[in-house]
DNA sequence: ATGAAAGCGCTAACAG
DNA sequence: CTGTTAGCGCTTTCAT
């Protein structure tokens, strides 16, 4: 174990730089020199440090992710394993290792924590998970010029690469899928305000309502955060209305859950009294009983074509920034409409 | 951003070695120098090469965290994200980031995974997530005596510590639990037998129906990868058996989420026609309708006390291995039994 | 309290 | 095709 490029140059009986040229596939050596220094390898069970290599050639074939505080309530939100399946999936063809970065002394935020990872040199590029409306991680990575890419978009029009929705349309489509099922009052669950994608999901709903006519209550419009819990409260406040709505689009699948908790508990049915869309179409949308019409964004390839991006940086550093939207489409399942399909439902592409 | 440990050392005037000595909150250095150097670094944006100190310290404040593979199919159960969070909630604190291996060229195995990882330094030592009956990463953890720690339990006896609950015990409350609710037809659904902690819950099974005096049926006994989808055909083979079970124990609760799927399209309601008991206890399994009665593991917690462990074994070597049980408890709610509290459930702690 | 120097394990010119 | 040499940026004796 503990054995070096040199033990195994001294076994093979050859140069060390000769043991770094087999192990790296350099093409000029010998058949006979490579076949005796994989030998010597073998023998001494030798695995190349990767830290010193790292020293010299200044790439650690890792990309690091960084996980906005608080991680404890980042990770209760299946978004966060989805988007680290899609963004694992590609790592791995290609090679690299992913660093999460949680270490957080003494009162470490976010920044300190992109700083260490970025000066630390462990990593070659970061990818960012979800960014806020004042976002001070976005012009760190600016000034290091660093490869990144956010997952969500910058606020403010900036250099760095993003893969995100078009959250608005998406919420725009959603709101205008219930206002053709013939609602006019319908309620909007939203994620906490600082965040951009709860911001444009906002908008989307209000444009909906607009085009079709409808004045907009800020009665019915809750705001939480992306937990179960969040869901339920915010819902019992909307149904708690003189006027209560008929519908609800829910921001995050994991809200709209705890609205149908809500909506249970009250004694309204679903979708008979109360229609639900959920956001995102996390795999338990499904599961759900009624299964859960929600709002796909596939987040899944949010994190591969982040990863791609990212690879692609890290390769080619003078490319510049790129932009990339994914997709969405909505899954109609039965907490809207008992017509629907069961646990699949039906998917409406925009 | 590129600035070294020479650069605020020349600016500050001093010597690198002190440079370091700052760095390190060395005592013996004087006030007056200390403030200089800081404001040096401060000037610079000096961040310390993580990777340089590492290569002369031999530790990186890294765990690394293998993901057995198939990586993809592992993330999509929920069990992994609950792992996760316990790990990074105790790793956070302690000043440590986690590595996830999942760098995966040309047909690279689980074994060489983990010996690119171990052999690469870049991590202080490595938390394993389950077992299986043939394990082949257990032997190398043990010749390489690297701290380690295993989620589960070894299948035969070991040096290195592991963190797991008493699966048999757990399974044999379930089935018992069922028992004592008047069911004598019980079917089960499994998880893969190479996997430890299936082997385990299908034994408690097992004795829970021995000790009962019910002669074991092989006909109900179905195994099924840890996915929604296994669940739901091997609750379809279940249902139409002659004589079908009047409950069912599924050793995950994804598995549990399928056959509540299958027993729905077939007409079946529960918990008047059909009780179903799960495992683990994920967030979802109230959300589920009804809500589902499941073994609370404390997923968490596993993940909690493998950190815990993991880190004692790197700051003590010295210390030999440790073996921690983590208890289970079951949660009663509606899958079983109608007049279960909603959602939350009650708990029966063994 | 501070500096000089050696070295962690590897790679990359530069020779030959 | 292979060896020699000089670092990568940091820590750590050993001096002073």
């Amino acid at each position: 174990m503990g054995n070096n490029i040199k033990d195994v140059a001294s076994l093979a009986g050859v140069s060390p730089s000769t043991v770094s040229r087999v192990v790296a596939n350099h093409p000029r050596i010998s058949q006979e020199t490579r076949e005796r220094v994989r030998a010597a390898m073998k023998e001494l069970d030798y695995h190349p440090n990767a830290i010193a290599r790292s020293l010299v050639k200044k790439t650690s074939d890792t990309i690091g992710l960084l996980i906005p505080s608080p991680i404890d309530q980042f990770f209760l939100n299946p978004f966060f394993t989805e988007c680290l399946r899609g963004i694992t999936s590609v790592t791995q063809q290609a090679g690299y290792d992913v660093l999460l970065s949680t270490a957080n002394f003494t009162g470490f935020n976010d920044e300190t924590r992109l700083q260490h990872m970025l000066g630390s040199k462990r990593v070659d590029g970061v990818i960012l998970l979800s960014s806020k409306i004042h976002d001070p991680l976005i012009p760190i990575l600016e000034e290091n010029h660093v490869p990144s890419v956010l997952i969500g978009r910058p606020a403010v029009s900036s250099s760095i690469s993003w893969v995100n929705n078009d959250n608005q349309k998406a919420a725009y489509d959603a709101t205008t899928y219930l206002l053709q099922q013939g609602h006019h009052r319908i309620g909007f669950l939203g994620g906490s305000q600082d965040l951009v994608v709860s911001v444009d999901r906002l908008a989307g709903y209000h444009a909906a309502l607009r085009d079709a006519s409808i004045t907009l209550e800020s009665n019915l419009i809750v705001s939480a955060e992306f937990l179960e819990e969040g869901g339920y409260t915010g819902m019992m406040r909307l149904m708690a209305l003189a006027e209560r709505p008929t519908a609800i689009v829910a921001s995050d699948d994991v809200l709209g859950f705890g609205a149908m908790r809500a909506a249970g508990e009250l004694g309204y049915r679903i979708p008979e009294d109360l229609a639900i869309v959920g956001f995102n179409d996390i795999p338990l949308a499904k599961m759900a009983n009624p299964p859960m019409t929600s709002m796909n964004v596939h987040i899944d390839e949010l994190g591969k074509v982040a990863a791609e991006v990212i690879i692609e940086q890290i390769s080619q550093p003078s490319r510049g920034k790129r932009t990339v939207i994914i997709q969405h489409d909505l899954v109609i399942r039965r907490s809207c409409s008992s017509a629907a399909p069961p646990y699949f439902g039906s998917v409406i592409t925009s």
